[in-house]
DNA sequence: GATGAATGAGGATTCATTCAT
DNA sequence: AATGAATGAATCCTCATTCAT
């Protein structure tokens, strides 16, 4: 339901209550939500989890030889279309790890292969053992960007989901992911 | 009350009673608590407030030339010592952003006057519409860290707030600013 | 429906619900329930008045001359081949025992007959006032034995419903009841 | 609470909500029901326990000879002045046996004491294995016929809780265990 | 300053039942 | 005859808050 989709994303597990998700439907009659959700935590998880299958679709399968940069264009094309799902994954990291484990390990992936590849060339930028941090942010820099729209645009005063702000942040992503992985050529393709 | 900052950051406003906090005390009924604080809005204000005074009070006063480097150690610092205190922070950034406001201007700062500085260097390497966002960025490298310290940990399967993990992340963190900043002494000081 | 009938004795009228019921059934959906039973209290009815039929039909009729032995035999047969159906009639006895008056007439007219019998005798044992008790104790000795099965399995520790354990009730039930009727031969047939 | 009680003897324990009990009660808010007892099954526990404890006080301690007779009297006399108990313990019974283990074993004592006795004596009218089922069966003439006031009420037409009939059910009772348990002397005490 | 009791509103969930298919 | 979906009312229970003590 994209209703409640919405409505986790904004207030949190907690912060709903199954009449406000029924509220914004056509149904009449919190009853009729529980004809098609055995209760309030497996809808949250059907919801949460129609979010992470977007996701998970965007990024290469296991074994795919892959460069970050067209997945940050993926990334980022959905997840401004899906102004939501940053705020819900966030909140579900907040809530409860467990259920984002899958998704993150997929995610992650193409950094690591990549941050391996680094780490095959000559000058080795970063340390085995600190690849997960830059895996973590990287994530956090894609990602953050979206979950923290609300407090972006309260703080600098500029909606971050404007189509110019998400192309500023989609330049900025290049060239930052750009140098953290060490390709020198600064604003070209990664 | 240290209680309630625990149980806000772990559970948000909505997921925490009253009942819940009394419960970690000593006060035996939940009427005392009210005694102290106006309303359960009134007690999450200032558990909030407490904690972001204690990061402001790490950040140098307007004015003040400061380089980056050193505020990331004591925001590292800090951080690790109040474990709680990023999820409290990025809780509330999703819940309702104003609260956050003037902190984060504050924060922002030294990140806008060294980008600033970089502007007026020769090599240019944001133009002066991206510096918010390598603020944002900067921020999220920052506080996600912690503030996603559980996901981490399911993830990675180390816990990200052990000392070890915590300088690991400094020393990434130093190298990634650094060469966000464009500072090209990757491992010095920044 | 069998299952009703388990249900019912089980957990009362109000303790069973039409899911409950559909769930032990081959029906997928309690609507199928609705073109079987106008509703809850009709299915419960039909169940109640199956269960006291099969009963009815176990005592002979009006104006027959009968004595106890012969009946106490065929109650137990057929109560303890029937385990719920003591445990049915006694909620049914506390929910609402008009239900069952007819059902309770038609047990007790047997007891009264022998009853009256027993006052024609020379020994009157009990006073013509004294019979409606007589009757019920009968009637509570007989089938309390059953609809308590549980309560005695917990204290006493033995499965009062197997073959041995009522072959015993039946003993016992032959000599109190000639005792109480006041037929000397203690361990004869009564 | 008395309201709760009567409520449960009534209706069972499914068949009572906590807006019938606060009905019945000062309480203007179920909320307040709460605050006494931790939720439903709590206070029917209590309200159980209550009227258990009644009982156990008429029964001897453990060691203590006694006759059923006074027993009977005090027992009678018990329960014509609470008339819902013998429905709440049956109710009790049906629905979860355990309940009632402890005050059931106290209640049988001296009907085990006495059968023990019996067996003792020259003419031994119970086998030993029969001493169960004769102790149930003294507990079914005994609180069965409060139990089932109502049934009896409709099918004999008189109210079974007048004074008048407690007293024929006293005497019929006296009778009745005096046959059962072979003192020979019928109309005297037992 | 602390506590037990009370309370109205709302929380999630289940109820018996109906209706279109 | 059977089913999926819907629904109003009721279920138990928790919420934040207040008040007298």
């Amino acid at each position: 339901m994209d209703a409640a989709e919405r409505l986790f994303a904004k207030n949190g597990f907690a912060g709903v209550s199954m009449r406000d998700i029924v509220a914004e439907t056509d149904l009449r009659n919190q009853a009729s939500l529980y004809h098609h959700f055995r209760n309030k935590k497996a809808l949250y998880e059907a919801v949460l989890q129609r979010g992470l299958d977007g996701i998970l679709m965007l990024v290469p399968g296991q074994g795919t030889a892959t460069s970050v940069g067209p997945n940050i264009d993926r990334l980022l094309d959905y997840l401004s279309k899906h102004p939501h799902l940053a705020q819900l994954i966030q909140r579900a990291a907040l809530d409860d790890s467990r259920h984002l484990k899958m998704a993150m390990n997929s995610l992650m992936r193409p950094i690591y292969s990549q941050g391996r590849r680094a780490l095959a060339g000559a000058d080795q930028i970063w340390a085995a053992e600190e690849i997960p941090h830059l895996a973590a942010g990287l994530y956090l820099l894609i990602f953050g960007y979206f979950a923290n729209a609300d407090l972006l645009k309260t703080v600098v005063g500029v909606d971050p989901l404007s189509p110019e702000a998400v192309d500023r942040q989609r330049r900025f992503l290049k060239v930052a992911v750009a140098k953290l992985l060490g390709i020198e050529d600064g604003r070209a393709n990664v």
